[in-house]
DNA sequence: GAAATTCCGTTACAAAATTCACAAACCAAG
DNA sequence: CTTGGTTTGTGAATTTTGTAACGGAATTTC
């Protein structure tokens, strides 16, 4: 499914996933058909921003009907390319790797670790969630082997950016970047920074500034 | 330290956190004063976003030196309302909830979980962390008895709403849902979204669509 | 089967965010 | 004390994003 246009906003692609959330719930409550109104509401946006949204990949409604649940789901789905599996490697198997690896959701959305890496002596053979951890030196070869194509970096802040070295070397296509440090990599790798302190602050500054504006 | 203007992005507010980040990495290197160029290129931002960014909050910055790097944060922090703690509630104490709160983090940032909530008989009592999980329905007596102000939802999507219930009638000012599920909640309190799988969902589309543009 | 109704896709418009550009402020050197 | 080199803070210009309005396609009603 190409995209009809050049370039899609960064806000747009947040909220297709958005999109695809209450969707789901629409299904599972037994809803076939949404309007762009409705589902505009479930979503708390406007509803020509929904239209716009869906009309840089392609026509999905039905005039005088609206969308079908179903068929919309599968629609962003490919859109965003999430209509496949995507082979993943974790590298920093500590607290936050660790939850990680045991989110039974990854699997469920699509996204698959195949790969636990850390280049600690001690952890190294040890085995997570049916997984051995192996050493980070491996990771081209295991890049290769398993395809391996998207990157989740999870070690303490000091050790991202040789983490992403790694990663970039072994020939991954995007970094998902757990740690609190910013990293460099070349362009035509796709990084993103996860950080949910970023919604907590948010709240604080929001709880605040409410609380003053009284 | 009250805001200038009345009403301030949100993107705004994100990136003031990655401001925080950065700066922790400058002062970390022992580096005392930055300009905004310096700054804006290791957050790959425009240097006039940064100053204006800044401008909402006051004048941090000195003419024709840059900004004190440890002024600069503690400035971003009280901006934020960070310059304090904060006690949290967390209610659903699943396998993301106890990743949660095993997560040294929270405390260190000053986001303390002070209550762990549970409305599973087979949970309650459950120490975790040195926690104990507590019935939800006791959740008005302890937010009033530990002072707790932001409500952490890690439950299952079908118990978002009713762990929401609780918290808004428990007096909680804010609250960040973990869970993939959209709940309502009076204008009056402040709710955030967290779904890591948005930025998996980016990745995903722009390693798939820089692929086709080759 | 015609009329009325619904609702999508798109174009035109409005609002917001980002970037540019420059005056004012500061420091250092002589 | 003045000059030169920086760098901030901010109003103006530009770009981007979001909203409203409307033509046209599908369905339902009579």
């Amino acid at each position: 499914m190409a995209v009809k246009s050049e370039h899609i906003p960064k806000a747009t692609i947040a909220r297709l996933a958005t999109y695809i959330q209450v969707l789901s719930e629409f299904k599972r409550e037994g809803t076939d058909v949404v309007s762009s109104e409705r589902l505009a509401e479930a979503c708390s946006v406007n509803s020509s921003q929904i239209r716009k949204d869906l009309a840089y990949f392609g026509e999905f409604g039905v005039r005088g009907v609206g969308y079908y649940v179903q068929d919309l789901i599968t629609s962003i789905k490919r859109s965003l390319g999430i209509d496949r599996a995507w082979n993943c490697a974790l590298v920093g198997v500590g607290n936050l790797g660790r939850a990680l690896l045991r989110h039974r959701e990854f699997t469920r959305k699509g996204f698959i670790i195949r790969g636990a890496f850390d280049c600690d002596p001690y952890k190294i053979g040890e085995m997570v969630e049916g997984m051995e951890i192996v050493c980070s030196r491996q990771l081209p070869a295991k890049v290769k082997e398993l395809g391996l194509e998207i990157g989740i970096i999870t070690t303490p802040p000091e050790r991202a950016q040789r983490a992403a070295n790694y990663l970039v070397g072994a020939g991954i296509k995007g970094i998902i970047n757990f740690a609190p440090a910013r990293v460099a990599v070349p362009k035509h790798i796709h990084l993103e920074y996860v950080d949910f302190f970023h919604y907590f602050y948010a709240a604080a500054f929001h709880i605040r500034f409410d609380e003053q504006a009284d």
